[in-house]
DNA sequence: CGGGTATTTGACGACTGTCAACGCCAGTGG
DNA sequence: CCACTGGCGTTGACAGTCGTCAAATACCCG
């Protein structure tokens, strides 16, 4: 009942379905592909600008992202929103534990996006046959918490420069991570505007623009419509105070 | 170092080792209640200012909280500190799952506590066991996700105020939830220093001084050593936007 | 009582937000 | 083909929150 898989090129993984595996999951266990494969739903396509879910709707659904960006966002009661990761291909969404009732944050489609689907209950009974996906469920956890406490020690300590630099470090090693960049690549797809890398880092898109012009004047970036090319790594990694994790 | 004690009478359970229910974690699972208590180790006391892990250690064991309150938080290079979690008890600190080397963040007592600790892979262990001890802790993690989520909307989007009127609403209202106030209490205790204090909400020491101050005149609280009183509950939710999620 | 820690206050400056206006570009429809 | 429109990026002027530096006071514990 239980594959493993040799390591591909192909990226774009289901987390919980991964018949190969991708670079954020390495040690994926497949025992419980078949029982997967038969719940999830079919590939569905968010056009840009459409949210998958939204904060205080009932948690039914949770998602694979096979393709495009997502942003999870938190905002409170007078629309202050404040990003709180961007979701790149592979990343797995929306999943609550058995007894949550409602999800606590919005997944916004930065660009068109193709997701597949899993009823909550069918991922809970899942994990009750299949440890080795609880485990897996934890593991996925433990990234993102440990990505938001990157993220918090940046808003509460870091200036407005180092947390842009933070962004675009962290966004770069993880698309190099699952293989969506060459390992020598310096030019990356970026799709957000201004105004999402400010609600990412807690900043105006005001302010966003000054700082991502001060970052283009000292060499370091340099962005055209929709792509973004790092002209100094080291400098951005250093500036941001960006350590991998992963 | 590890000293033996009697089990207390008080609401503050082993999140792992439930031998009651707590407020916190209302549904608690007990299938594998025997094998957990076999595994746990004894309760040790944990002095005020101590370290009981710290950022990049290796992760051997996770604990539950029984006394005392602990700051969980992460610092960068140059020694800012942000806190993530000011951990109460029947908080369940620590856990990485398989696979996962090294924490993330440290865990400082802020009074003196008494934990008791397990090791990661006999809970890794137990986990494959009991499917409802999995469950249990996927969503532990989703409740340090959701409050996660919530700290990093006030880092971004909040004013210092608001801040720390969130924190302080937060705190009052998880010791209530897990009866450790009176339900008509209006008096907590409070032995987080306002350097803590700044370092949950991201602000200097200073600075959280003149906010205490204002919130002192606007008559919506009360500190004396250790302890603080809370005039005005509505204002102080109203002002921090607190919204209970648990 | 003494020494270290925590709190408090003042003066000053920097970082970031706010308000407002303009330019650029792509898509749309006439 | 061109004017129109809306979204996004850009820039300036100004204000305010918050950080920094420094020092004085209050508090706790041995």
């Amino acid at each position: 009942m239980s594959k493993f898989l040799k390591p591909r090129a192909q990226p774009t993984q289901c987390a919980v379905c991964p018949i190969r595996q991708n670079a954020l999951f390495q040690v994926v266990p497949v025992s419980y592909i078949n029982d997967a494969q038969s719940r999830r739903t079919d590939q569905y396509h968010l056009p840009a600008r459409r949210l998958l879910y939204e904060e205080g709707a009932p948690a039914t659904m949770a998602y694979t992202l096979y393709e495009g960006w997502l942003m999870l966002y938190r905002s409170d009661s007078e629309g202050r929103r404040q990003g709180l990761r961007v979701a790149l291909p592979g990343d797995f969404l929306g999943y609550m534990p058995p007894g949550e009732g409602y999800i606590h944050h919005s997944a916004l489609a930065i660009t068109n996006a193709v997701v597949c689907g899993f009823r909550q209950e069918g991922l809970h009974e899942m994990m009750g046959k299949h440890p080795d996906l609880a485990a897996h469920i934890t593991r996925i956890q433990a990234h993102y918490m440990a990505s938001y406490q990157s993220a918090m020690l940046g808003l509460g300590r870091k200036t407005a420069e180092q947390r842009i630099a933070f962004l675009i470090a962290e966004l770069f090693h993880r698309l190099r991570k699952r293989r969506l960049l060459a390992e020598d690549a310096t030019i990356m797809p970026f799709p957000l505007t201004q105004e999402m890398i400010g609600d990412m880092t807690g900043l105006t898109p005001v302010h966003t623009n000054r700082v991502m012009r001060r970052l283009r004047l000292d060499g370091i970036l340099r962005v055209e419509r929709q792509r973004l090319e790092i002209l100094d790594l080291d400098a951005l990694v250093r500036l941001g105070e960006f350590v991998e994790t992963e």
